[in-house]
DNA sequence: CAACGGTCCTGTAGGC
DNA sequence: TGCCTACAGGACCGTT
């Protein structure tokens, strides 16, 4: 579920709680999770390294370490930090979904305790030295709330594509850090039909919903993201973007413009929600 | 080679 | 109440 707005909360709790801390302890709870290394070999590197900050590239959480290894994580759709002091020992009990808890020693701070939970387990953690983060990188679109992405260079790359618009937003090696909640948004402020092919859209199209892609996410972070279920951020506070949804997951409501009822489309196998009355 | 479907998992909501 | 199916914020991988 996180797209960009959850990941940006996130990492921003992170990077207040536990930049400059060292990484004192680290358990594995959850094998898969930290693959194709080993919980013994993740361990080992990552067990008594200092975290300069955190960051967010796209929908990743993005930890520079003082070895300049990068420390990743990926949400996926229930990945899910938590912060707590770390108090007196507690008896170990059963935690449902816990993947990866960290003891850490924050500069000057009291120590705490860092949890990642992954109902789905589709979650993944990584190190990776600075030649291997690069490739990442690379691999990664431009950032959308940066200035690289202009109107001019989303319509360069728009250009030619087949793909409906929803789908071909979804595409993480084009815009980096936009899903489906905030593809179906953009399109509805934008007024463009999810179903158009990316191609097809003219100047103004590609204008307003380069606009539309900014404002959405930008209002989400300022709303710390949008929660259905899963997603909370580090001291388990929701989101409160769902409350400002236009058209996502809103099937059978009226179009917040006033005409018409909002429908569901799947396209690519995934919902998209949109007005037939204001969206062409 | 862009685009799409299947797949990895678990939990929950809704229909019957 | 309970069983069963569909669907959920993502993204790799293989195929067309």
């Amino acid at each position: 579920m996180p797209e960009l707005p959850e990941a940006e909360t996130i990492a921003r709790g992170l990077d207040a709680a536990v930049a400059g801390g060292r990484v004192a302890r680290v358990r594995i709870h959850r094998a898969e999770v930290v693959e194709p290394l080993s919980a013994a070999v993740f361990r080992r590197a990552f067990t008594g390294r200092r975290i300069a900050r955190i960051g967010r590239r796209g929908k990743w959480i993005v930890g520079l370490l003082d070895d300049s290894q990068r420390w990743v994580t990926q949400l996926r759709m229930t990945g899910r930090f938590t912060w707590r002091a770390a108090g007196p020992r507690q008896p170990l009990r059963a935690e449902p979904h816990l993947s990866v808890s960290l003891l850490i020693e924050p500069d000057g701070g009291e120590p705490g305790v860092l949890r990642f939970y992954d109902t789905r387990r589709f979650g993944r953690m990584r190190l990776l030295a600075p030649a291997v983060y690069a490739e990442l990188d690379a691999r990664l679109g431009v950032e959308p709330l940066s200035d690289a992405f202009t109107p001019a260079r989303f319509a360069r790359m728009l250009e030619g594509g087949r793909a409906p618009i929803r789908n071909w937003l979804l595409d993480q090696g084009r815009v980096a850090g936009v899903g489906n909640i905030y593809a179906v948004e953009a399109c509805h402020i934008a007024r463009l039909d999810p179903r158009r092919a990316a191609g097809d859209l003219d100047r103004n199209d590609v204008r307003r919903l380069h606009r539309a892609v900014r404002r959405v996410l930008s209002d989400a972070i300022a709303r710390r993201g949008t929660t259905f279920s899963d997603y909370r951020d580090l001291l388990g506070g929701s989101g409160d973007f769902q409350n400002a949804l236009r058209v996502y997951g809103r099937e059978g409501e009226a179009c917040p413009r006033g005409d018409g009822t909002i429908e569901r489309a799947v396209l690519a196998g995934r919902s998209a929600f949109y007005c037939p009355a204001c969206q062409r």
